[in-house]
DNA sequence: TCAGAAAATGATAGATTTGTCAATTCCGAG
DNA sequence: CTCGGAATTGACAAATCTATCATTTTCTGA
């Protein structure tokens, strides 16, 4: 066990807060539930977090980390940028299927803590500059691309997480973002068609997750 | 004065919480304030609403409705689905110019309460149907035409909001995602730069709308 | 103008939530 | 194994928030 006490607590919060604010939105939830939640006592959170701003923040993170980390792990050598783009966006997708909870804390912050919307930016923005540079890609500007890239795939979760979305949402989603930077059609079909790379297992377990109730009345 | 002064508060209440859910976000906001921001007393609030779920669910009608008679009255005859849809987001977007507040709150209550997105969605639906009859459009399916319109137009409000958006980002986001719907880049490109149709000034003023601190630490 | 009805007020009881701290338990180095 | 510091616990006071209701104010229609 590499891990401390300390580090092995903190993370148990972050986790469990990660579960509570899939089911009620961050701000939502008593910092007694996240604790409760993370199988600690109330006054435990306070040695890990000053404030519910500090813990909010330290989510974002997590998340933004985490799944960056998933997406990139994901890439093998390319030379395309726009399959560059397609494997990121069908793994990101994707992963709402394996681990709702993350999918949607991640949706739930993502219109309100800065710090993720930038973090998904910043991990695009090469791909897509090189893409551009390429002359692969026909964008009005990065921020355009930016936000077509970044929109469909959180849209594209956002229907994996309501059922509505067929078992290959993944690759329409991945197509319709190509198109939108200016790859031609019938590229982009045939790119998301291609098999995605073999991730190693351990790369990204996502922990067991479960959320009891997506979005019941919220607390108080 | 046609309306009743019951309707007036209501609407005040409304358009208080609208405010307070953009710079807070929904569900971190007490009754309370909203009652205070909308300048009345904090009972006057149970004679309108019985609980904060109600409200939630009252002021995603209201948005969604405002939303759709704007972007419907912009509208004039059209024979081309894919200016319909170009002109739609242009004022969809900008609007998040207009009245921030409005475009903060839609943002936060499009990822929790599942009838903003529902609302969209529906509204989009007949216009996409129309250029994917015609022909037009070339998607995967309706789900992912749909991702690609609300979420690019998302991210393009999101973007504005930030001030990370040129003056003409409108423009661009409804080009990506005409291209992402499948319309070819010079076509989408053209039918962005046609001008907006005029819209009557009456139909949507914002009502004052200052949003005092977007985005500080939350309440509690 | 006035009476009755409708709406708003604001004080407050009670419920919920936060954040603290002395006491206790746990971990790991020696 | 044992000790000392680090971490956790849980009870609780204080702060915050909800929801009610007797009273007052404001409308409306005649």
């Amino acid at each position: 066990m590499a891990l401390g006490k300390r580090e092995r607590t903190r993370r148990d919060l972050l986790d469990a807060a990660v579960r509570v604010f899939a089911a009620h939105g961050p701000g939502a939830a008593p910092i007694y539930a996240i604790a409760a939640e993370a199988g600690v006592a109330n006054g435990t959170f306070y040695n890990h977090f000053r404030s519910r701003d500090e813990l909010l923040e330290a989510v974002a993170s997590h998340l933004a980390d985490r799944l960056s980390t998933a997406v990139v792990a994901s890439f093998g050598q390319r030379d395309d940028p726009a399959e560059f783009v397609a494997i990121g966006i069908r793994v990101f997708v994707g992963w709402a299927r394996v681990d709702p909870s993350w999918a949607w804390a991640l949706l739930r912050l993502l219109g309100r803590e800065e710090g993720v919307g930038s973090r998904l930016r910043e991990n695009v923005t090469a791909d897509l500059q090189a893409g551009i540079d390429a002359g692969r890609f026909q964008v009005e500007s990065m921020a355009v691309a930016q936000d077509a890239v970044i929109g469909i795939a959180a849209m594209g979760i956002q229907a994996i997480l309501d059922g509505r979305a067929a078992p290959d949402h993944e690759s329409g989603v991945a197509a319709a973002a190509l198109r939108a930077l200016g790859v031609p059609p019938a590229d982009a079909g045939a790119i998301v068609c291609r098999p995605l790379p073999e991730l190693e297992p351990g790369s990204s377990a996502p922990s067991g997750s479960t959320v009891t109730q997506p979005e019941p009345g919220s607390y108080r």
